[in-house]
DNA sequence: TGCTTACGTTAGCAAATACTTACGGTTTCT
DNA sequence: AGAAACCGTAAGTATTTGCTAACGTAAGCA
């Protein structure tokens, strides 16, 4: 989760994985949507590859790239784990408050 | 969503994330759980404070910390969007191979 | 009034990061 | 075979980042 974290903090990478996430693009063809070097790209690519977060296949000397959504796992499960604990200390803190009031109404 | 994705591509700082989750803490109880230096938790606490990670209260000399969920809010969005059109892409796929063994089997 | 606690901020430093340019290795095309 | 296309990697550089040590400030306490 470290790696996949690590590598959705950079906007370029973010918007690379949403270019490759519907359909496989090569490297010039990533390359050609951003103003950064081809080897730039390449570099994204490798810390998304690292993470997880692409597969890559061969078809002569291009190298087609796509996300692989499975990455996003774990840290979408933390993520997820957050709000929903989150949520639940925050209905638990409502329902004491709305305990509260009828207290005091019946007072 | 760039702050709170950047915040988040620290170790300790997703720590101290869960540590302020379901309580409110001060600076110094959130060094006493790690090996670096308050000051350093102080730094990360910014950094989470900037990306509306964070809230603070201040009572006499202390400031207590607490999470503030709302924050992953866009972030959250993100990946889920990411994960549901991923998995139609494939649904799509999924029926579309069923389609051509059916009329392969139709042969 | 001093002393202590709790905290933010600054300066300085080492490491990581995001680039560019240059290069080398494979394929494909002529 | 030679040129061109496609791509990864290495070297070098400027910027960012995460840390520590040192300092300053405000509130509680003797």
């Amino acid at each position: 989760m470290d790696a996949a974290a690590r590598a959705l903090a950079e906007p370029t990478r973010r918007q690379i994985l949403q270019l490759v996430r519907d359909e496989e693009r090569t490297v010039s063809n990533l390359a050609d949507q951003f103003t950064i070097s081809r080897p730039a790209i390449s570099q994204h690519l490798k810390v998304l590859q690292d993470a997880d977060l692409v597969n890559v296949r061969s078809e002569g000397t291009r190298r087609y790239y796509r996300a692989r959504p499975e990455g996003l796992a774990e840290l979408t499960e933390w993520l997820d784990g957050f709000w929903t604990s989150s949520l639940r200390r925050l209905a638990i803190e409502v329902e004491r408050d709305q305990q509260q009031q009828q207290q005091q109404e019946e007072q």
